[in-house]
DNA sequence: ATCTAGTATTATGATTTTATTATATTATTC
DNA sequence: GAATAATATAATAAAATCATAATACTAGAT
């Protein structure tokens, strides 16, 4: 409940925790099928989840032996209340936003352009 | 003008730097003067507002000797819009922003209540 | 009961962040 | 021009973060 802005912001200033978020966007995953677009270890993907879970942004419930993710919407209301007040944002139109997703997932070291070795 | 996702999230990740924020909210303000009421050494609070600056969140303008912090309001725009896409936020009342900030006050190691040092 | 799939935890190491003190730089003031 | 005010930078140290590999735990399959 007591989403602190600490915990929030730091969560997402990591951009495989924001690649993460946008593919839960599309539908509740488990961890294994979480990590595998991404070349870190599971474990790696394990640990950001935790930091996610631990934020609040994303809530994890174990069915059987396998751990489901889902993304937890209301958390960044508050984070967002915060940031408005540091500027006057028309409300959001979704082609920006998906302008700026494609962006997102081109740059990120996220699930769909999994990045060459660099030697 | 490229404010990167990483560096606006974990600029905005430290209490410190979301108090100086929240203090240039009031007004434009010299770097001793963002620094005075902190515990920190100045030299530290220099390097947060570098951090802020870099991350284009603030801008600073020297005249003279005395260089000027203030906010640059658009810089959170394009976060807020990555934000938006993760749940649907009313649009925002000024109420509930002040009673966080009183919260964000009060939590900080921030400008109105300097904390005793632990044994 | 044993094997295996799904996930977490521990130990470890590299890198980054945060703060401090000391020193340097530049612009005023006397 | 010397002293001082405003700020930045360098050297350094402690703490946090990020990733890995190895191990352990738990639930389902055979």
């Amino acid at each position: 409940m007591n989403t602190s802005l600490d915990a929030v912001f730091s969560a997402l200033a990591d951009p495989t925790r924001r690649a993460i978020l946008t593919m839960l966007l599309e539908d509740d995953m488990a961890v294994t099928d979480v990590a595998e677009p991404f070349e870190m270890s599971l474990a790696a993907i394990s640990k950001h989840l935790g930091i996610l879970t631990r934020a609040g942004l994303v809530n994890q419930e174990k069915r059987g032996r396998v751990k489901w993710c889902k993304l937890e919407p209301n958390a960044l209301k508050e984070t967002s209340v915060w940031m408005q007040s540091f500027g006057q944002f028309e409300p959001v139109n979704l082609e920006a936003f998906e302008r700026f997703l494609e962006n997102e997932l081109g740059a990120d070291p996220g699930p769909h352009e999994p990045h060459a070795a660099r030697p």
